[in-house]
DNA sequence: CACCCACTTGATCGATCATTCAAGTTCCCA
DNA sequence: TGGGAACTTGAATGATCGATCAAGTGGGTG
């Protein structure tokens, strides 16, 4: 089986996808962009929704080597792991002039009516990210106040990186962003502080 | 000058634009659903982003009348008010069974090359809303930390009800939203905690 | 009454959409 | 070496898209 031009297609509709939203980027798009016929992607993928199937499940299965292990490399502070992925996030929108912004949240605000298995993947790929958060805020258990709820924390923490990147993209500037995580930082300070009081 | 006519088919394309989206919705969707023919509706507005424009303007001046004082109707204590605000959005979720978000939110994603005048009024739907939760904000000023950052904090709080929307809706789970607004709430309590303490 | 102009009707346009398919080509296995 | 499965090619399809426009209708004004 040639995946070759399997994962070409993939990898191009990922980054148009990305760009552009699902609705708006056409399947001529993508064969233009990645030198494929018709033909071929119909061979792959029986149609356009089959595609996106394959581009979350791409995403899921990458999460772990192409976003966290990076944004991890030099950090040893769980909770600066956390700011060191945010900080990925923020990277990209500045190095796409803000068409970057999270492949996923795109995604999820634009489908309104999915497939399950659509909207199944959106929400093991927010999951997963909540996940990843999740073990660096256990990894911080002892410094964070007693009882806190670290899967809930680990949600608020997407929802700000999410929102955040939604309204940098709108004013198209970053400075939108750096206060939402300035504001984010706080927040943990506070928790970190209370955390010190005698109980 | 019939503007009957022209304010349906704003009302009509405000609503289509809310659940199915901005490119998801056709021309000839909106002419079915507000019993308008295509030469009526090219008649006020030159082109399909033209009648975006109508509806970001429509939005924009409802937003005292039709969100904040519906919102606000039984609330004195302006963190309060916040959080009606807020709770506002959590029945509409409720309400449409998850189709209805936040309208500029779901806008501001998935237009990806806005028109200028698009992305400015995106901006100023975006900038309104912050600056209602802001004057809230001054409001209980003296209840928060001196040299709180109110803009910022607005800034943040609509952040959080975008991303919690997102999340809430790819979920179909309400609990989602619900967990993000109690760390909300817990991040503002540590705030007036903050501001009772000796300095 | 006559004229005009705002507005409506609805057929129609070319472009673009996702998708199909018959005719290839390549390559592996028997 | 021959056959068949995997894959490629690219023209063609019908549906739907946003948009156009000539021919109306009706109400207000001169």
């Amino acid at each position: 089986m040639n995946s070759d031009t399997r994962q070409r297609i993939v990898m191009t509709a990922l980054e148009m996808f990305y760009v552009k939203g699902y609705n708006s980027t056409s399947i001529a798009d993508i064969l233009s962009r990645s030198q494929v016929h018709s033909g071929s992607l119909y061979h792959f993928f029986p149609g356009k929704q089959d595609l996106l199937v394959a581009v979350l499940e791409f995403y899921r299965d990458g999460i772990e080597d192409n976003l966290l292990s990076i944004a991890w490399a030099d950090q040893t502070d769980p909770i600066e792991k956390i700011f060191a992925l945010l900080n990925g996030y923020r990277i990209g929108l500045m190095m796409s002039d803000f068409q970057h912004g999270c492949p996923i949240g795109n995604l999820a605000l634009e489908i309104s009516e999915p497939d399950p298995r659509i909207r199944e993947l959106l929400d093991v790929n927010f999951a997963n990210w909540i996940d990843a958060v999740e073990r660096c805020l256990n990894s911080a258990n002892e410094r964070l106040p007693a009882g806190t709820d670290t899967h809930a924390l680990a949600e608020f923490i997407l929802t700000i990186m999410e929102g955040a990147i939604m309204q940098a993209r709108t004013a198209r500037d970053i400075a939108v962003f750096d206060r939402n995580i300035k504001v984010l930082r706080q927040h943990i300070n506070l928790l970190l502080e209370k955390a010190k009081e005698p109980s």
